[in-house]
DNA sequence: GTAGGTGCAAAGAGTTTGCATACGC
DNA sequence: GCGTATGCAAACTCTTTGCACCTAC
């Protein structure tokens, strides 16, 4: 798992340091959505002197290669960060916990198609995300 | 329209003031989301001693009787306000000139019940955009 | 007249940048 | 060894807050 990407890293012209290696690590292990700050308290207990500007410009580099999303939600003002998935997939974002589950299959497609048509607008990318309350959080 | 609006604040506890009023003129009349610095921008001609912390504070009041509502979409950082619209809409975000267009009708509702079955997960609300480029932008 | 609203300046959060040093390859 | 990556501190942007004055009702 680390050692893809190590090679991807390289592959895209970017060192595989400890910070980003350890970094990756986290997203992967963690499923919530992180902010910058989340990952950096993480890891500043194996890597002291570890510094969040580091954070911010990793984050901007992993983005850059497609390792990692960047995601606004409306429930949080910092930008969060996710592995980026090869498969197209929507969330369902708890507004108690924050967790997030991801969901594969979309509902959206032929709807596109029928609002490119309607409106005359060239759809690239879209981004759907349900909120409410997980199962432990909504039986509490 | 704009007395309904005084009305409504009135019957919400907040006084209806030229500041206010002013700015719901704008967000009445524009069609794109406004960053509370557009806002600011496009009234400080007629009210020159504006502040852009008026701006932010009545933007929280409004939010909060449901007048306006607040946005944070992928393509700004900052926050976004728009009048709240009675009807559940979806939004076609350009991302050239950031227009933004307004969809009535919503193909999510089905999935939303299938996903909380699955998922055992309680849907408060959802946000579906589609981004991409309006039909002037696409023909440059 | 009174409570809520506003302007100004200052403070706070989140993020970015400059520069000297350190590390991956 | 070279060039990218990093730590630190300072700068920057967006947003919030404290306080004295003002205005809607």
């Amino acid at each position: 798992m680390l050692a893809k990407y190590q090679n991807w890293l390289r592959d895209h012209g970017l060192k595989a340091t400890k910070n980003r290696m350890m970094m990756l690590e986290v997203l992967d292990e963690d499923h919530k959505f992180l902010s910058a700050e989340e990952i950096y308290q993480s890891l500043i207990e194996k890597a002291s002197n570890l510094s969040l500007s580091t954070v911010y410009r990793s984050m901007e580099s992993l983005v850059e290669v497609g390792l990692v999303s960047p995601v606004n939600l409306e429930t949080s003002k910092q930008t969060l960060y996710e592995l980026s998935h090869t498969e197209h997939a929507h969330h369902l974002i708890c507004m108690s916990c924050q967790k997030v589950i991801h969901v594969h299959g979309c509902p959206v497609a032929s709807y596109e198609k029928q609002i490119a048509k309607e409106h005359q607008f060239t759809v690239r990318e879209h981004k759907l995300e349900l909120y409410g309350y997980c199962q432990e959080c909504s039986t509490k």
